[in-house]
DNA sequence: CTGTTAGCGCGTTCAC
DNA sequence: GTGAACGCGCTAACAG
């Protein structure tokens, strides 16, 4: 096993392959990068030289390194990556944000939040990054990026100074969504939030949590639905999930149920009608439910959710944007997305 | 504008920290890696240092390269992510490879192939690659990987050398579902398969398309459906979602139809059911309809799909743990993964 | 068009 | 416990 002790089983690198071609490194540099004048006949030197020894091309460790750039933009879900997968939303978002950011060659590096045992934020070598629903537990984390001088853009995050932020009126769109069932006559409303801790926990919607929440979206859209019912309670739910919404709903609909359900996503407001079909009960006859998100469920029907469609892919897209001009030297502006209230035949007068 | 030529906006580096703090460069690093005996006043005073001059830490990029780790595992996808990420098994696939790669430190990057626009291969600093689904058309860019001294793991995908892989019963799989049919007395199947291209033509399945296809998934299952018919012909969807399942079977089931439809997918699967539901085509009845993968789809019911399940999340976790032992030096052994045939109520006897 | 000179920012020897 | 020196692999300037 120690046969390899003598071999040198060092790699080639770009100077071995200049010294073979018989050029200086520099232009044995600009034979590969292709900027800059080099004669063909040196080139195809450099190339045959390489192939000899076996040499793969420059070292992107290295490119990074000198040039100062490496081409990755980090992205950190607040969320264990499986279970940002499981959200439509992201994956939306995501999208976008890909999209964006493929165009202009560079790639996405899927991060966790600090202490969630995954990937360190601060070890990587990115040229910028994108929070998704962090908290402002991050502070710390944003803090020495700035200092490395690393740009960040935030989407529906905790506001953080030097952060820009991509936006989305979770609070308005859910004050919207409530002064409709408010409208149709209903005063006994519960909510089935989205999960509040990074613990997934689930349980009562009780004050306590509300405050020592870190989730920011689903606090938003919490401040919404109080806007308009200010004594709002209701249930949380481990997850953005059909299953999700079906145990809430079980929860909810048990005892002293109300007429009308604000649930924080589409899957979770599936679930609770779910819920009510076990129970007998009708919707939107006997409860009225609402979703967010705006996402086509295959096998919803016959119910067409009233929600508020969000423009999820949009949203990663002006992240992407946004990261693009930052690492260009520009100073793009915030951006604010708006949700569309969509009413469906979830929703019915109180009876 | 000018007036920040004078300052010199230079960042701080560990050795301006050093200097500040009166120490030697190489102590400054041991102070911040914590490896390495440095007395705790000494570590203060370089920390101290550190914030006065708003020091960040050490540079990832430059850690990377003298390390010759950047912590970083490359994630190749043949498809644009907007279109990986449509396709639940991608989704899962990758939730366990994330899984087992986050706990070892390492995070995710994703690109895609060379040629589609998006971040190329061969620039971002990793320390390891999967190939998810890859053609050989990769065979250049998995040799400079393996020049750099790059392991590359590939999940499915075609062999190729010095890549593990890690594989799934694609083409056996098929065949059972189609002795399946064929002990049902159906005689005349048909295929919708997944995408052949990357360009994600629909299309009628012709010999033609299977020579020039690059989607290596795709043709074992095909060829796993002709160990059984070997003449069996199909229509090829523009991916694996409802809706295109939908495409698939209104063409197929317009004239001459066949009794049974092999579809490459759950998704697929559902959406020629849908199809036969608007012409009033009983499944299982008049058509029997398989599909591949095993996903619980919200609201295929009443339908129970007979399908094959395939464990994609352990097809990712297994390529994680791959990837953490050769990082570490060792030499895992290609693991093959085995698809379950679930008899549902989608298949019943010819008539 | 090509060569020379300097580092990029850090970690690791090895001495002391 | 600490410091000095060197080099990781490459490329941006400039000089020729």
């Amino acid at each position: 096993m120690e046969d390899r002790a003598s071999d040198k089983p060092t790699r080639p690198n770009l100077a071995a392959v200049a010294a073979l071609a018989g050029v200086s490194p520099s232009t044995a540099s600009l034979a590969f990068s292709g900027a800059g004048p080099v004669s063909d006949a040196t080139r195809a030197r450099v190339l045959a030289a390489a192939e000899q020894l076996n040499y793969g091309g420059p070292d992107p460790r290295a490119q990074s390194l000198r040039r100062g750039r490496s081409g990755i933009v980090g992205v950190v879900m607040e969320d264990r990556l499986r279970e940002a997968f499981r959200d439509p939303m992201n994956i939306a978002m995501l999208d976008g944000l890909a999209d964006e950011l493929g165009t202009a060659g560079l790639g996405l590096l899927l991060l966790t939040e600090p202490g969630s045992g995954g990937p360190e934020l601060s070890v990587a070598p990115m040229d910028a990054v994108v929070l998704v629903g962090c908290s402002t537990q991050l502070d710390k984390s944003v803090v020495a990026l700035h200092q490395r001088g690393i740009p960040v853009v935030a989407i529906e995050a905790e506001h953080m100074p030097d952060v820009l932020s991509i936006d989305l009126d979770n609070r308005d769109a859910t004050a919207t969504a409530a002064r409709h069932l408010q409208q149709l006559g209903h005063s006994r409303v519960a909510l089935v939030t989205l999960p509040l801790e990074p613990t997934h926990a689930r349980g009562e919607l009780t004050e306590e949590r509300i405050a020592g929440s870190t989730a920011f979206t689903s606090k938003e859209r919490i401040r919404g639905a109080r806007d308009v019912f200010p004594s709002i309670g209701g249930v949380v739910a481990a997850g953005s999930s059909v299953e999700e919404g079906l145990i809430a709903g079980r929860e909810l609909l048990a005892a002293d149920r109300p007429t009308a359900v604000i649930a924080q996503s589409d899957l979770l407001a599936l679930g609770v009608i779910r819920a009510a079909e076990e129970l007998g009960i009708r919707v939107p006859d006997d409860l009225s439910v609402v979703g967010f998100d705006g996402v086509r469920i295959e096998g919803a029907a016959p119910y067409e959710l009233t929600t508020l469609v969000q423009p999820a892919v949009e949203k990663g897209r002006a992240a992407g944007v946004a990261i693009v001009e930052l690492l260009a030297g520009g100073s793009p502006a915030p951006r604010g997305f708006t949700s569309e209230f969509r009413v469906g035949n979830t929703t019915a007068a109180a009876r």
